[in-house]
Parts: C-alpha cells; structure tokens; sequence
DNA sequence: CCAAAAGTGTTGGGACTACACCCATGA
DNA sequence: TCATGGGTGTAGTCCCAACACTTTTGG
C-alpha cells in the first residue's frame, strides 16, 4: 500500500454561499456563469481546485474571497461529492462548503476573474452545471437543520441588528412564520444578546432597539452544557 | 481552468466502524494494527485508496466488508479532513465515514488481508496513526449528536431487541443513565416500534418482549414532517 | 425462595402556543 | 394625522422529569 501508485482523481471545493437580501426578504445563492466547456454558459457554484500546499478549508475561503472579496464569513464544510462521473472531463472529486454573508453590507463585485458572478433566489434557481443542484440542496437542507439548533441565523445579519430582524432570518430559512412575542420571548430568555444603546435610523417609523450577539458568552454557556434552540 | 493541468492529492476514505458490546456495556471501535511504514505497528482505522471508477460510499462500504465482512450495515460519510501534512508520505486527502455495527451477532474476523483488526473501548484507544485520533473524536461527537434526533440506536442492536436493551445503547452513547419508565413512554408513543410474539429466551429472569424498529413507518412519518426525538 | 430484570402511573412544574392592543416615529 | 413596524402579558395546554413497587422467571 504504497501512496504513489494509485491512479488520482482530481480534487476541487466548491462554495454554496447564502446571502440575504434584507430588502426583498430573500435568501440568495451566488453563482458563477461558466466561460468554458463543459457546460459553458451555464450557472455553477462557485469552486476550484484545491492547492497542494493548502488545507480544504484554506481552498474554500479562497474561492470565497475571490467571489466575494470576504475574507471572515461562517464557513463550514458541507460534505464530499465524488460520483465518478460528476465531471464529463474525468474523475473530479469535490468537497463542497457552505458559507453564510451579509449581502446587504457588501456589493459583491463581479469576481476578480472576469467571470460573472450573480445572487439568486433560492426559491428560483437556474438549471445548474455537474451535480451543483445536489450540493445546493444538500446545502439548503443543513442550513434548515442547523438554524435551529446553533446560532448560525447571527452570521447572515450585521453586527447589529434588530430584534425583527433576527426573526425575519428564521422565517426566510425555515420557510413559516413565527410568532413575535413568543419569538423574542424565546431569544431574550437565553442571554445571549446584548443590547446596544444605539437604535435604528432613518425608519419612518419607531426605531428598534439593536442587540449584537454575545459569541464570548455563547462559547462559555455551549461549554457548560447549553444547548441552543429555537 | 483545465482538468489534467492540476498536481493531485492522493485520495482515501477511513472509516470509523462502532460497535456496540452488549455484555460489556461498551461502545468499541475496529482498529487494524499497521504492517508498513509510517506508523508501522500503531493502530489505525481501516481505510485505503478509492479506486478510480467507484463512488465514495462505495469505497467505504468495500473497506467495511473487507474488515467485517458486513454488506449491509449503516454507513454514512463523516467529514473530509486534508491538512497537507496529515500523512508524511505526502498530500493525502480522506474522506471519514462512520458505520454502526451489531458487534454481538458476528464475529469479526482477522480481517480479508491478514492485518490485525480488534475491537476498542472508545473510552481506552490507543494512540492512533496519523490524525486518525482527531477523526475518531469527529465521529463520537457525530454519533453522540445525531443519536438524539435520528432513529441510529437501532443500528447497532440485533433487529430484535429489548426496549432495555435500546435504553442501554442510549446511556452508552450518551454517556447518562435515563429514566426507565420516561424512556419507554417517549419510545413507544413514537408508535415506531413493532411488539413481536417472541419474548427473550435463555435469561434468568422474566423475559423481555422483544421489538423491531419499524423503518417504513419512520420513512412515512418522516415524509410528514415528524421528527425523531429522544 | 432468592436474585435479577421487566413492567407499570401519577403528579408538579416549566415551556410552548395562541392571541390583541398601545407606542413611537418619520413622512 | 396617518402608516408602519416596535414593543409588551396572560392563560391554557402539553410535555417532561421525578419517583417506587409488583411481577415474572431461572437457578
């Protein structure tokens, strides 16, 4: 069992980036238009190969970054797709990750390789490229499960946020809506907010109070055996 | 951005093969004793290079039966761990899968290629090879979560069991003793498990009704949006 | 008859759900 | 002053945790 006289396939990440759209109340997935074959001119993932100096994680905040120009988002692999015809040129094994933006606080240039880089709907998504629509919705499914029982809703919001919000966050991802008292109720009751002495501007309307979220307490209460749930 | 242009790690799945020792009272795991260099005589999890024209379920499900002999037992992939150096031999890439074995009904041979294969507690492990250890604690901590809300204790009995039996995979996984008479109230309200007309045979004590877990009930449920929950 | 595990109900407290109105603000 | 979302409390229900004794069986 000698590591070098086995035949390898290929090894790519690839990037299932969530971003929210504030505005239209919307949660989007970046995609790359194609600029070659195979499947030119199509909408894929955004992804690449992996360096051989660089760990998997390393490769997939890369290709973040030059999507997306963010070099400290929530990243978290997803899972490892390696159907030996996934790719028409060979056998490319991908390990995909799932990032979760802001959208709102960043105008995502068009990528700093000329390809064309765009958000979409979740909720409409083009035909996409290899097996992309699969890891899409392998990506989808564990930002569902996830939400729920880690605080992961905070990394799609700014620093601070309000109250409804947060809510909104829940309602996008989870698909139902909640109810707001007993949604805040729920929130407050695990301390891990903290409450700003900023408030919203600019609303017509009363302005929210802002609450940022408390990782430090967060990491100290998991520790002790505190489990997050919404 | 072609294909072939690209140097390639070597590709591998190791598998983390939990079995549970019923008279023991003890969650192990399958260990091969290393023959070669690196690590020559440490202990390993079994593992070895995905061949070019399979999947990667595949691969791990050839690596199980190889070890165990088994064909059908659960399997599920774990996590993709490519740190550059992980393998001193060079850029080494493994995709981690974890199976749940009922290790009273078979005895696990020697293993098909004469290495040395035997059951640990995972509370006494060996040092491991490579950074199998830190894919071990990976695995644990995946049983340990997904064994609350997936239907996975089931795996690792016969497909008759006692409810106290299934009480007692749940207190080995979990690591705490629970309430009898809460646990088989939660289970059986769940409406997921079959009463069969054969009770245990051979203890010295009065025998137990034996169940089975009702797959294509959960499939349906599931389907429904029910979720398991212990 | 003894040891060992199987089997069985009730109660109190805490958490979740459902639900409607007043408040503050900018336009 | 109006439109818009911000902010708040209660009552009923359900679920969960805690808890101890009787039954069956083989040795």
């Amino acid at each position: 069992m000698y590591v070098y006289k086995y035949p390898r396939p290929a090894l790519t990440v690839d990037c299932v980036i969530f971003g929210l759209s504030e505005n239209e109340n919307a949660l989007k997935v970046l995609l790359i238009e194609r600029a070659d074959e195979p499947f030119k001119g199509m909408w894929a993932l955004p992804g690449g190969f992996v360096n051989m100096e660089e760990t998997l994680d390393q490769a997939a905040r890369r290709e973040l970054e030059e999507e997306t120009g963010l070099k400290n988002a929530f990243i978290e692999q997803l899972y490892t797709f390696g159907d030996p015809d996934r790719d028409p040129r060979g056998r490319v094994v991908s390990v995909a990750y799932y990032a979760l933006v802001n959208l709102s606080q960043h105008s995502i240039s068009a990528g700093s390789d000329a390809r064309r880089a765009e958000w979409h709907l979740v909720t409409q998504l083009p035909p996409l490229a290899f097996d992309h629509h699969l890891i899409f919705c392998t990506a989808l499914k564990r930002l569902q499960g996830k939400v729920r029982y880690q605080p992961i809703g905070f990394e799609l919001l700014p620093e601070k946020f309000a109250l409804s919000q947060l809510q909104r966050v829940y309602e996008i991802i989870l698909g139902k809506e909640l109810d707001k008292r007993n949604f805040r109720k729920k929130i407050l009751s695990m301390g891990l907010l903290v409450e700003l002495p900023e408030r919203q501007k600019g609303v017509p309307h009363r302005a929210a109070k802002l609450y940022r979220f408390d990782k430090e307490k967060y990491r100290q209460l998991e520790s002790e055996g505190f489990m997050f749930e919404i």
